[in-house]
DNA sequence: CTAGGATCCTGTCAGC
DNA sequence: TGCTGACAGGATCCTA
């Protein structure tokens, strides 16, 4: 679930509650979502936070470093003095800690970092620092939205010309941090059906997209992620922030801000997808 | 190389 | 109530 905006967010967060602070105690509950020894990072004191597309890179002394990614259903809850969450919604950001969807407990100084995952695609990995941009996963993202070049992309949507458009931007060695609500997004943004082939988009197309991206994503980041914990409505009931930006995604059945016509749900490239039929159209 | 589908795993919801 | 299948904010692996 968690994509680019949601884990800025969990970075800024934590860097505001953690940095700093030695590492006492680690607890890996599933040893699936936890790669490497977790004996080398008992001890060491956390330096500073870094994010490449949707990974979380936590600089620890000693030259070790972690690399957290959150998938589907990942989420790091930060419990001290106040509580900080982010990552997939659900009512693990205000339960009880550890749990059962409890993967991995960092016990620091000042509170403790959960790593829940409730589908255990997610994991938290040990490598040393200087490695860590070669892991095969980081060394082959694409540049983010922001530092994309549409000529480049155009390159790239030219290659896989066949495929949807919704299924190549989704990819993250063409373009980084985008996941299932941005794509979409990002499409209704630029007037294109997720469905169209990748090499129909024109040059002023593909600028379109990226701007879509840019645009979407930097107005998530500043609302705090559309998955914070803390946003409550003015009904009392919770909510996150995705339904303050989203035009799109999950709003199946509800009006078009744009044109008032419904807004529906299709399946492309075997996920779920939401277009305006009349905002949006297939290039050809 | 590309394109499409299956797969990892747990949980929820709709339909019968 | 219980069962079944579909689906879920990701990425990789396998096949053609």
């Amino acid at each position: 679930m968690p994509e680019l905006p949601e884990v800025e967010t969990i970075k800024r967060g934590l860097n505001n509650f953690c940095v700093h602070q030695k590492i006492k105690k680690v607890m890996v509950l599933c040893d699936k979502s936890f790669v490497g020894p977790c004996e080398v990072v008992k001890g060491h004191e956390i330096v500073g936070f870094r994010r490449y597309g949707k990974a979380l890179i936590v600089d620890l002394s000693g030259a070790v470093s972690l690399m957290i990614h959150l998938r589907m259903t990942g989420q790091l809850i930060w419990d001290g003095t106040e509580r900080y969450a982010a990552g997939h919604p659900s009512d693990n950001f205000t339960a009880e800690l550890p749990n059962k969807q409890t993967r991995v407990v960092f016990e620091l100084e000042n509170g403790t970092l959960y790593f829940n995952d409730q589908r255990k695609f997610g994991f938290v990995k040990v490598l040393p620092t200087e490695e860590v941009l070669k892991d095969k996963f980081i060394a082959s993202l694409a540049p983010e939205p922001w530092q994309t070049k549409p000529e480049d992309l155009y390159e790239k949507f030219q290659r896989r010309k066949n495929s949807p458009i919704k299924a190549v931007i989704l990819d993250q060695k063409v373009i980084a941090g985008i996941g299932n609500i941005y794509a979409d997004e990002a499409l209704f943004y630029a007037g294109i059906d997720p469905r169209t082939r990748a090499g129909n988009l024109s040059l002023k197309d593909t600028k379109k997209l990226v701007e879509g991206a840019c645009k979407v994503m930097s107005a998530s980041i500043d609302s705090g992620g559309s998955t914070m914990a803390t946003y409550v409505k003015a009904d009392g009931t919770k909510g996150d922030y995705l339904e303050l930006f989203a035009k799109v995604f999950r709003r199946e059945g509800q009006p078009c801000t744009k044109c008032g016509r419904e807004i529906q749900k299709i399946r492309v490239a075997g996920r779920g997808t939401h277009i305006c039929p009349h905002c949006q159209k297939e290039l050809v």
